[in-house]
RNA sequence: GGCGUGUUCGUCUAUCGGUUAGGACACGGCCCUCUCAAGGCUGAAAGAUGGGUUCGAUUCCCAUACGCGCUACCA
């Protein structure tokens, strides 16, 4: 690349942040982290009618959430706010006198005029051709309409240009120098390199990427749950999981490794690997690269995150120290499960003794008369275990050896303990969740079921 | 209708004319096992169709079929 790489990412706020958008923000990131240029946001906010602060808002959590930060754009949600950046504002909106001026331009120039109180460019009645770093060379020819007419709108006769107009103006004038977007938009490039042309400026070069489809095939709504970055957020996917994910959907590395970090992205992403051929998206493969980013998040970082995901569920850790809560998540770290259902796995840990709630059918199979037996039986090994013996593999030695000599199968022994600990049939090893609980909360709820 | 674009296991993909067509997710079986998972081993699974070009096509060309996009005074 001879000049620095600039590229930008232009939604326009129409209330979420579409999964295909955020895929098309992460290209154009890639890109530019990967040759060390720029990436600018820009809000395509040219439909006022549309607009609203917070659909802007939701763009830029959405952005922020999934890591890809701007080198050039808002600052804040605010169109009239500060802003990074020299070549601000970043919002379309803020910037008529731009486009004016263009306009007028063209007028004088007789490549625009005014026809039922509206602006049209004189397009080219030639074919045009579209060089283009993932499709290749696209010649363009006419539509049937445009046989008959190739002109079109650029003001509309309500005075707001429209948005192919302010779209090139606004790249030209951010001297972006590639364009990278969905393959939704390869058509309408026609318009646009001939409007650079009738600007007298060379086109960026273009690059469309193939568009992301719903698993059965067809094109994602806003309908589709899958769509909208927030509900990945609420779900609780991690980030870099997203990141991955997406990045894998159009592009693949040379080297065939699925599983990457954001800087190992950066390192390898390019253009040249881009495919062409639209993608469907896979939750499945998602949940997987989201369990594999999970079991590696450092300690830390994955308590924090799933300490704010507990909250959201109602279950306040605050009464308990750092380290209780630490070791509580960790018995559920590798059990894969997304962080809006972690929750649902180790609240028990956070709940008084006597608040353990059992679930109808995991008290019915384990909590029955025939288990009240036996339960007395581990309750009187484990009350022989001291505090400072009472550890995972202490508590599976006591348990097997009681199952033994009772004659029974640990199992017998595991479930009912289980129950009597958590409320459920299902969660963290027994062995290790009832250490992390501790001698006294851990004897207390066993005896509380006998 | 017109214009554009695409088509390899169920899904995401690798393959720069010669491969037993590879990997990942999902799926089946076995092992491990305190539940659920995870993990280990293992199995099944693909070049849309028809023509060319070539000694040889998944790969290059054409046609057909099907998918997707665009065709707005939406973005």
């Amino acid at each position: 690349m001879s000049n620095p790489v600039r590229v930008r990412f232009a939604p326009s706020p129409t209330g979420y942040l579409h999964i295909g958008g955020a895929r098309t923000a992460l290209f154009n990131w890639l890109f530019a982290r990967h040759h060390g240029g720029k990436f600018i946001l820009r809000i395509e906010d040219t439909d006022t009618a549309r607009n609203s602060q917070a659909a802007i808002d939701v763009i830029l959590q959405g952005m922020r959430w999934i890591g890809l930060d701007w080198d050039e754009g808002p600052a804040t949600p605010d169109p009239k706010g500060p802003s990074i950046g020299d070549r601000g504002p970043y919002f379309q909106s803020q910037r008529n006198d731009l486009y004016f001026r263009r306009i007028a331009e063209l007028r004088d120039r007789g490549m625009a005029y005014d026809k039922d109180g509206a602006v049209f460019f004189r397009m080219t009645r030639e074919p045009v051709l579209i060089p283009d770093m993932i499709v290749g060379d696209v010649r363009r020819e006419l539509t049937d309409r445009e046989q008959v007419d190739p002109d079109w709108v650029i003001v509309r006769s309500d005075g707001q240009p429209v948005f192919h107009l302010v779209n090139v103006i606004y790249d030209l004038e951010m001297g972006i120098t590639h364009v990278i977007r969905g393959e939704d938009h390869l058509s309408n490039t026609a318009k646009h390199i001939a409007l650079f042309n009738a600007f007298g400026v060379p086109a960026p070069r273009y690059a469309h990427i193939p568009l992301i489809l719903n698993p059965d095939g067809s094109k994602m709504s806003k309908r589709d749950r899958g769509a909208i970055v927030t509900n990945y957020i609420d779900d609780g996917f991690t980030p870099d999981a997203v990141v991955n994910y997406l990045s894998l959907l159009g592009w693949s590395p040379a080297d065939g490794q699925e599983f990457l970090s954001v800087a190992e992205l950066v390192q390898r992403f390019d253009l040249d690997r881009v495919n062409r051929s639209p993608a469907r998206f896979d939750d499945k493969k998602l949940e997987a690269l989201h369990f594999e980013h999970t079991r590696r998040m450092a300690p830390d970082h994955f308590v924090r995150t799933g300490v704010h995901y507990l909250a959201q569920s109602g279950v306040d850790t605050s009464a308990f120290p750092a380290a209780y809560t630490a070791a509580a998540l960790e018995t559920a770290r590798d059990k894969g499960r997304l962080f809006k259902d972690l929750a649902g796995f180790v609240d028990f840990y956070f709940k008084a003794d006597d608040a353990i709630a059992y679930e109808p059918e995991a008290a019915a199979k384990a909590l029955g008369t025939a288990q009240r037996e036996p339960l007395a039986k581990l309750l009187a090994a484990y009350e022989a275990i001291p505090a400072d013996a009472f550890n995972a593999a202490a508590l599976e030695a006591a348990l097997k050896a009681t199952a033994a000599a009772a004659g029974i199968k640990a199992g017998a022994l595991t479930q009912p303990a289980r129950v009597a600990c958590t409320g459920r049939l299902v969660g963290p090893s027994l062995y290790h969740l009832m250490e992390v609980l501790g001698r006294d909360r851990t004897l207390a709820r066993v005896r509380r079921a006998v």
